[in-house]
DNA sequence: CAGAAAATTGAACAATGTTCATTTAACTAT
DNA sequence: ATAGTTAAATGAACATTGTTCAATTTTCTG
């Protein structure tokens, strides 16, 4: 049985804006985006966009879905290419992928943290579940080298290691905190030692 | 020698709208920031302002050293309190420090990494000059738990676990990844763990 | 104090997200 | 098939903004 005629468009109309707009963020800024271009694209009027998305925030976390899912298949592939190495090469690895992410998808990647939204709007839950599961990939080694440790700080700390790579990798692409060419050599720096801070306890 | 007349009302317009801004900024956030506003509040025309000022985005960089050297100022304050303690201590107070300064100044916080700047706006040289500031109070407990090393990567490495804090806090305020009270403790358990695999090498 | 120079003004402009009355298309029951 | 009903698509119009600039006011100078 097909859809009906309606939901047929409005299911083109939505890939075809999304995909207009991701094209546009990647290959400008996703502060360029311009309803009226993406209406040009998706070859529909102007009003068409509010049929089909709440509004430009709205479609703007659509794409920032992909990138994460992205980032997801990124990682999920590099933690499958070094599954045999100890677990903190792996850590690195990961932690390489994600900067190898953030250098060939740059406005991409910006565009998920950059834009921050009207102060009434809601971070949608499924953005941040789209987070958690990068998350998951760093908490595959780290209860490795954490063994024995609670779960909830395990998983507490995949999340902060991430986060702290991420902080890394950010402060040099956006403020020139960090030389490009010192953050893959830093966050290695700064897992390795963190790792072996860890069995040098008790 | 009185300075001319032109030269004082500009100076005293230059502070009122600094003033009325960063005080916008706290009560609101950057993104709410308007010129109509401004003008109101220093008693000036709407174009006045640009006679001041290059544009919003360059009174907002004004804010935003306000801002750089308020945290200066409180993690030089942090470091001074603690000055006798074990250097680990000492680093873990600064970050700390930092992240006091993030929950009692929340939007003027935010303003500073929130604001994009248009593609072609440079990033000032004295706004980079006013985070380098920052490192120096890292610096001096990390030179001694990094005694020996390079200076160049204590340099950097001060740098790194500054952006490394930074993301921890920043991906908890902003994207709910790290959970708001493990924030603290989770930036001790990666600064501990750090240090202490750096006196675990050789 | 007159005339020149400079700053101040705020109405007008341009850009842009969003709305909504009108038009067009799709569906349904006979 | 078709008239009638329902729903979607349209794009002109609106509201909000940052910024400009010709006209006005103020300041400076001889």
């Amino acid at each position: 049985m097909p859809v009906s005629k309606v939901l047929e468009r409005k299911a083109k109309l939505h890939t075809a804006l999304l995909d207009s707009a991701e094209r546009r963020i990647a290959e400008s800024t996703v502060g360029q985006l311009r309803a009226r271009d993406l209406a040009a694209d998706a070859g529909c009027s102007l009003g068409a966009i509010y049929n089909v998305f709440e509004d430009l925030d709205a479609l703007i976390l659509h794409v920032s879905l992909r990138t994460l899912q992205r980032i997801d298949l990124t990682m999920a592939q590099a933690g499958r290419a070094y599954a045999d190495e100890d677990p903190i090469e792996r850590m690195i690895k990961l932690a390489n992928a994600y900067l190898e992410f953030v250098d060939g998808n740059h406005n991409l990647w910006r565009a998920l943290f950059d834009h921050t939204l009207p102060e009434d709007y809601e971070l949608p839950q499924w953005i941040i579940d789209g987070q958690l599961e990068l998350f998951r990939h760093i908490e595959e080694p780290l209860s490795l080298v954490m063994a024995g440790q609670e779960p909830k700080l395990i998983s507490q700390t995949a999340r902060s290691l991430f986060a702290a790579m991420h902080g890394i990798i950010t402060l040099s692409v956006e403020r020139r905190v960090v030389a490009p060419d010192a953050v893959e050599p830093q966050m290695e720096f700064i897992l390795r030692n963190f790792v072996k801070g860890l069995s040098a306890s008790t």
